[in-house]
DNA sequence: CGGCATACCTGCAAGC
DNA sequence: TGCTTGCAGGTATGCC
């Protein structure tokens, strides 16, 4: 998936398309993606006014004109298209004259603009939710996440609490939604790299105390902000399943630097470090072991 | 509770 | 060329 740029990149394409739009349609093409959709998901959107779409970690929130919020998760693979009919245009007539729907074209979603949102989701890893707004604290899946990355509670402090004491890896504690929401594998890389810290660390021996947070946590509690940011910048990025609404295939993989560079050297100046692979909690870590320093290690 | 492995699903690239 | 294998950005669950 899709981490927080991506989601948030996708967010801007979606939002002048559907904000104060009504939804006059609804094809749900199967039961379920990970989870089956709500009951009478399809009726419950139907007539429905897009008031908002926002966005909380890497969750679309769209805002409907019955208090109730449409919770979007992208999962591995899942994307949108945003496509013009004509007004008399039905859900299925739109898939006629395109012949045969995309394979993984699961949900599509009809504005009385004439606009058609698809959904496409090969792994069918994402899901849909509808919750009541002011229960979104108390119900559903954003009840427990950890705090915005690029929001306001992100300081050296906080952060530094979040991850004083803590042994796992600070990888493994950075990917953890419950801590910090939004980061995945590639950001997470991304932001050590930057901060020239180990992945294999120990959270607790990078955090220091929150009264006073060891230098590389400062340099981490600026890096993740930065890196996010200039993703969004950048558009996203991309990796092979997922795109931008407008179809065009993304964008960011080209300035990784470290995420899939196994083998390369490393881009910090000076350095001439060659990136390393490792695993972590079964995933793929990539670092410089030269200058991303591994004392206190968690093996 | 914390930390880790596993499962979910399909597509693709690499290797034979 | 065709088959098999491993790997992929996500979260949820269960086990110790």
């Amino acid at each position: 998936m899709p981490e927080l740029p991506e989601v948030e990149t996708v967010r801007r394409g979606l939002a002048p398309v559907m904000e104060g739009q009504t939804i006059v349609g609804v094809d749900l093409r199967r039961k379920d993606l990970r989870r089956p959709f709500p009951d009478n998901f399809a009726e419950r959107l139907k007539g429905r006014i897009i008031r908002k779409v926002d966005r909380r970690a890497k969750y679309l929130v769209v805002g409907l004109d019955d208090d109730n919020s449409l919770l979007m998760h992208l999962g591995m693979s899942g994307s949108f298209r945003i496509s013009s009919g004509s007004e008399t245009d039905a859900p299925g007539a739109f898939l006629h004259k395109r012949g045969a729907p995309g394979k993984h074209d699961h949900v599509v979603l009809w504005l009385d603009a004439g606009t058609f949102v698809t959904y496409n989701d090969p792994r069918r890893f994402g899901s849909m939710d509808l919750i009541a707004t002011g229960s979104l604290d108390r119900d559903g899946p954003l009840v427990g996440l950890g705090i915005e990355p690029l929001g306001p509670d992100f300081t050296p402090s906080r952060l530094a609490a979040l991850l004083s004491g803590r042994q796992t890896s600070i990888k493994a504690a950075l990917l953890d939604q419950r801590l910090i929401a939004g980061l995945g594998n590639i950001y997470v890389c991304e932001a050590l790299w930057r901060s020239g810290i180990s992945p294999l660390r120990s959270a607790g021996s990078v955090a220091g105390s929150t009264s006073r947070p060891f230098a590389a946590l400062r340099r981490l509690a600026v890096a993740i902000p930065d890196v996010l940011m200039a993703a969004i910048e950048a558009g996203g990025s991309s990796l092979r399943n997922h795109s931008q609404t407008d179809g065009r295939p993304g964008y960011f993989q080209h300035s990784f630097d470290v995420y899939g560079r196994e083998g390369l050297p490393c881009r910090k100046p000076r350095c001439r470090g060659t990136i390393a692979r490792a695993t972590q909690n079964g995933r793929s870590t990539f670092f410089c072991p030269v200058c991303q320093h591994s004392f206190q290690r968690v093996d």
